[in-house]
DNA sequence: ATAAAACATGGAGCTAACTTCAGGTCAATA
DNA sequence: TATTGACCTGAAGTTAGCTCCATGTTTTAT
């Protein structure tokens, strides 16, 4: 069990912004002791760490909601399968566009040309 | 040549978006008719498209410029250089973190585990 | 006992990237 | 001639995602 201070060592991230992940609904397992302090535990944690991750990949907190509350369920509906295909290929095309700024990367380290006429 | 009309359709941005990039400096050749409207060549739709890519491949409109100031310079300085290959790295580094993301989804898709205990 | 540290809350403030609005020009159409 | 539509501008408004602030309560250290 982990203080606030501590998840935002573990994390790395402020506490302000681990305070304002609970009130935004995607950490709905955080106790409290007798005098209100909240109480981290291990999932708490390892939930903080895979929200990190997703932010990286730059889904808005709204998206890894959405991911958290499928990851709770045992049993997912037809609809929740077809809105993880559906963030799955939205992923694979972010994944996609990216590669391509990769390459305009590597074409202009290469050349030095970019968006320029061959001529 | 086009008009803020044309260029929205044929970009998908909106006219205000496209304004927009315009006074942030994205897109310094559009030139005006007399009576001050803009008129897009088609290299100025090219370059929106090319903001439309990294855009979806969520650079900000801050690295966006970064890039397309870069693209125009034909002889890149050794700081520009090693700061392509410092947004290369990120860029890579965004695609692991979708790769994890899209292999939670499988996983959860495959065996609907996923955040849990494997009891 | 008193001061400092760690927590709490509610709310204000901030930045990026738009979006909307109010007011104005100009050209073409009914 | 009047009005419609496409364009212009500057400025205000919006949303997401924090971040900071003021104020207050405990617990811990001196």
């Amino acid at each position: 069990m982990y203080t606030i201070k501590q998840a935002s060592t573990l994390t790395k991230l402020s506490i302000d912004t681990i305070r304002y992940y609970e009130k935004a609904g995607l950490l709905p397992n955080v106790k409290r002791l007798p005098n209100g302090h909240r109480v981290f535990s291990p999932s708490d944690i390892e939930r903080l760490l895979l929200i990190l991750c997703m932010k990286k990949a730059s889904l808005s907190l709204e998206e890894v909601k959405l991911y958290l509350d499928i990851a709770e369920t045992s049993n997912m509906t037809p609809e929740m399968i077809s809105g993880m295909l559906q963030q799955k290929e939205k992923v694979k095309s972010q994944i996609a566009q990216l590669q391509t700024v990769l390459d305009f990367i590597d074409e202009k380290l290469a050349d030095g040309t970019w968006l320029k006429k061959k001529a």
